[in-house]
RNA sequence: GCGCCCGUAGCUCAGCUGGAUAGAGCGCCGCCCUCCGGAGGCGGAGGUCAGAGGUUCGAAUCCUCUCGGGCGCACCA
């Protein structure tokens, strides 16, 4: 329709052009908008004020002129000029209740388009280390990430979900390490356990799983374990817990041998990482691709080998102090960085690098990663590695999500990583429900810290917008229930052949709200905006509780009933389309 | 100190990439069930859009500065 009118509108000025009466040039921006307020009718532009000043006439004389040239068109009723010289027009009421059939006829497409045109497009999200649960932080990324991603898919783009892991590094040696210890306590060794060392429970727990499949095998006498470190960090303030840590983890791995290690390492990895995976797909979060950090090194190719080349025969690299350093400074970053650490060893930063080249070589369209918003500041160095490599930086859209803060009883959940006390994922889910948790996590505006209020997800309330939208579904089903129970049945035939029946105020309001949906829907997704299903179908639900109340559906008259059934069915589908992007159930009843 | 995000009703937030009198929800006040689920609806009070300049037909929206919050600035991941 918007761009109907935009056509119609290029007409009209054109004409203006041909009788003289406008500038050739006037390169502007002519917009066709939908309306806030029903009195400026259903859309207006803007065309006349943003041409005035070229044209030397007054907006509202110009408006006039290109009110007179408008082609005529079956779907305008009526043209006028208002405020400072907008052109609004307004619809026929036959296009209008039009999109009850659109929405029968496209069900649960309807709200999707093939705009997209099927590109690639890589959406990388959590991605968190998998050194213990998902925490709650972890859950706004998978809900938003999630959503996003399905956005995407909604208006016709190819999409590859995928989940970065991080199998390798110091945080993960630093895991194997607090299992084997943990472990070592089991086989019944006295072990002090590492200020920095992984301390929750579930350490404990994949410790003695680990004594239950591998018997005593990786046991080693508490003395020859610890003794003969670096001072681990004490009370006091003395002590170093980064060195006394380093230095255990190297005495695991020369005790255990490196296939020794490699089985503590993995056996812990592997069952966080199922446990994470099973997390994510409870929580309606599902994956196209595991993509191992690890992988990047072993096996045929070495990708982070092939990354550090390129720089360097790029001229990008630099030996400085025994490391190797990439010139991150030439290309926007605030300094450069180490990619070699002294010791020889790649750093994380090194591997990212490989990680965004190998996604650029895949040949995806766009590649978007969904990263926590305390990790702002690696966004100029890694753009500025792939601008160094030569590949197309453009491509690569990150997106921030802000922490989410809990609160219980008005008061501030406290929540703390190291010390264990953190509030998981999976404790939310089932405090709340996966679909209050998937919907309070993207009804605020990503960038927006978000408080989350657990009274209000699991109150029964108006107040919980996510009962409020489900209730406006499970109305229309009851509806339809109650329909059935009077021994009456909806008859699609009747009701499209009296939809100019739909002429009360609160049901025009609902066909315009219907017919929105998919500038939403594509809104949101070009946006990366989640949030907007959000408010829009809250707003819809509410114009379908005053249409509730205001009016009975099932009536005498056949046809009216029939019309009006089918305007509260195309509702239902709407919601629950729309619910359904956001990972959230459409339900019933309830 | 430098960089990123954010200051809109008492509280929590929208504001469609510059448009018409700034919108919701909660809370507060007052109404609405002989009727399809009251887990609902309607109305009212409540704002110098943090502040000051600028850009233009027009600014909550764009630019600059100031003030106030959050986060980040490792040979850690």
């Amino acid at each position: 329709m918007k761009d109907h009118l935009h056509g119609l509108i290029l007409d009209a000025v054109a004409q203006l052009r041909k009788e003289g009466l406008l500038a050739e040039e006037a390169d502007v921006d002519v917009k066709v908008e939908r309306t806030r307020d029903s009195s400026h009718g259903d859309f207006a532009t803007n065309v006349a004020m943003v041409m005035a000043k070229h044209a030397r006439r007054k907006p509202r004389d110009l408006a006039e002129m290109v009110i007179e040239r408008l082609p005529s068109s079956a779907s305008v009723s009526k043209v006028e000029v208002a405020g400072p010289g907008f052109i609004n027009f307004y619809i026929t009421d036959d296009v209008l209740q039009s999109v009850v059939k659109r929405i029968a006829a496209a069900g649960e497409r309807y709200g999707h388009s093939t705009m997209g045109e099927g590109k690639l497009v890589q959406v990388e999200f959590v991605s968190a280390n998998p050194t213990g649960p998902l925490h709650v932080g972890h859950g706004r990324g998978a809900a938003y990430g999630a959503a996003v991603a399905d956005l995407l898919a909604a208006v016709g783009y190819r999409v590859h979900r995928e989940y970065y892991v991080n199998d390798a590094g110091r945080q993960m040696d630093i895991l194997a390490a607090s299992v084997w210890l943990r472990y070592l306590q089991v086989c019944g060794e006295e072990i002090v356990f590492p200020t920095n060392g992984y301390k929750g429970d579930y350490v404990s727990d994949i410790a003695r799983l680990l004594k239950e499949r591998e018997g005593d095998r990786f046991k080693q006498a508490a003395d020859d374990v610890l003794s003969g470190h670096p001072l681990d960090a004490q009370p006091d303030g003395s002590g170093d817990k980064e060195a006394y840590i380093d230095s255990v983890i190297s005495r695991a791995k020369q005790l255990l041998g490196v296939d020794g290690y490699r089985t503590v390492f993995d056996h812990g990895l592997d069952l966080i990482l199922d446990d994470i995976r099973q997390d994510l797909q409870e929580f309606g979060v599902t994956y196209d691709d595991w993509y191992s950090e690890r992988s990047l090194t072993e096996g045929s190719s070495d990708k982070v080998q092939q990354a550090l080349d390129r720089l360097e025969s790029n001229g990008h690299i630099y030996l400085k102090e025994g490391a190797k350093w990439f010139k991150s400074s030439e290309f926007g970053d605030e300094k450069d960085r180490v990619v070699v650490r002294d010791n020889g060893q790649t750093t994380y930063f090194a591997s990212d690098i490989a990680y965004h080249m190998e996604k650029l070589e895949r040949g995806y369209e766009r590649v978007i990663d969904v990263w926590g918003a305390d990790h702002h500041g690696y966004i100029p160095r890694v753009k500025a590695a792939l601008q160094a490599l030569g590949d197309d930086v453009s491509k690569l859209d990150v997106l921030l999500v802000q922490f989410a803060i809990l609160y219980r009883g008005g008061e501030r959940v406290p929540m703390s990583t190291r010390s264990g006390s953190f509030v998981t994922l999976r404790e939310l889910r089932n405090e709340v429900g996966n679909d209050a948790a998937r919907f309070f996590y993207v009804m605020r505006k990503s960038e927006q810290h978000l408080d989350f209020d657990l009274d209000l997800a699991k109150s029964k309330s108006n107040e919980n917008p996510i009962y409020y939208i489900q209730y406006a579904h499970a109305r229309v089903c009851s509806v339809m229930r109650q329909l059935e129970e009077k021994g009456l049945s909806y008859d699609q035939k009747s009701a499209f052949s009296g939809l100019e029946l739909l002429s009360e105020e609160c049901e025009q309001a609902l066909l315009v709200a219907l017919a929105k949906f998919p500038e939403i829907v594509e809104a949101a997704a070009l946006n990366h905006e989640p949030h907007q299903i959000a408010h829009y179908l809250r707003d819809t639900a509410n114009k379908f509780h005053t249409y509730y109340n205001a009016h009975q559906f099932i009536v005498e008259s056949g046809t009216r009933r029939n019309a009006r059934l089918a305007l509260i069915l195309a509702v239902k589908q709407v919601l629950a389309n729309g619910l359904r992007l956001l990972g959230v159930s459409a339900p019933e009843s309830m």
